[in-house]
DNA sequence: AATACATTTCGTCATTTGGCGAAACACAGA
DNA sequence: TCTGTGTTTCGCCAAATGACGAAATGTATT
């Protein structure tokens, strides 16, 4: 039962659940993901941690990068259902296709410049 | 995304998935899950205005009495799902089952006992 | 070693949430 | 129409949540 409210409440926010969805196109640094959506980089920080707990996000270290991404095949049934019922509620909303589009440009540019331009504000 | 939303955070709260669990079995009122969960009358009546907002559960009014129920077959896609994802993901689990017996001796007793207990208190 | 830098942790704050009881509401029956 | 009763609404409080910036952490790079 802890898992499963883990899980719902992770999917209570709607960043979080923006996330998710950026994160189908695939593995997003920290800020990468808090370029897309205007927040501090400790705000963005803390919900991927929430979203890990949940079991909803992996992450993979690279020097000072991390990546994250959705869960594999090996992910628990009740986090791929959750995923497949954000995807198919939302696959098509308005406000994700913005953030589709809005990735697109961000992917474009050098991570590190990101961060720096973050870290300046 | 504002009725994804709705249904999340309806979902993330325990006392709320308890309710839509018990609700599988059959309409209930507003009693029998005061009585079941052993919260306020208050209380139980926000949750449900909650779940109902998010279009997860559906009303009835019987005179002074309210009954809820989850929603048929008429209801949104994303809605059925969100059920189906709660049923499959806690039908086995062991506090759902607890709440399952609690609910067998609920329904042996008469609502307007369990109401006049409640406001006695 | 020392610096730079991506990310996380910590402390703080404003807002939201879940709980209760009292009062209001709505309906049934006397 | 008055009373009883099931439910909701309102006002309040404590706890949880989401946001930020500052400081800490850990990892290149010089």
């Amino acid at each position: 039962m802890r898992e499963f409210m883990n899980i719902t409440k992770a999917l209570s926010d709607e960043n979080r659940v923006r996330t998710l969805l950026a994160l189908r196109k695939g593995e997003l640094c920290v800020c990468q993901i808090t370029e897309l959506f205007g927040l501090a980089p400790s705000t963005v920080s803390k919900h991927l941690s929430i979203l890990f707990q949940a079991g909803l996000v992996e992450s993979r270290k690279d020097g000072r990068w991390i990546y994250y991404k959705l869960p594999g095949r090996k992910a628990p049934v009740v986090v791929r259902e959750a995923l497949d019922w954000i995807e198919k509620a939302l696959a098509d909303n308005a406000h994700v296709l913005e953030d589709n589009q809005q990735l697109k440009r961000i992917l474009k540019q050098d991570p590190a410049d990101l961060c720096k331009r973050q870290t300046q504000k």
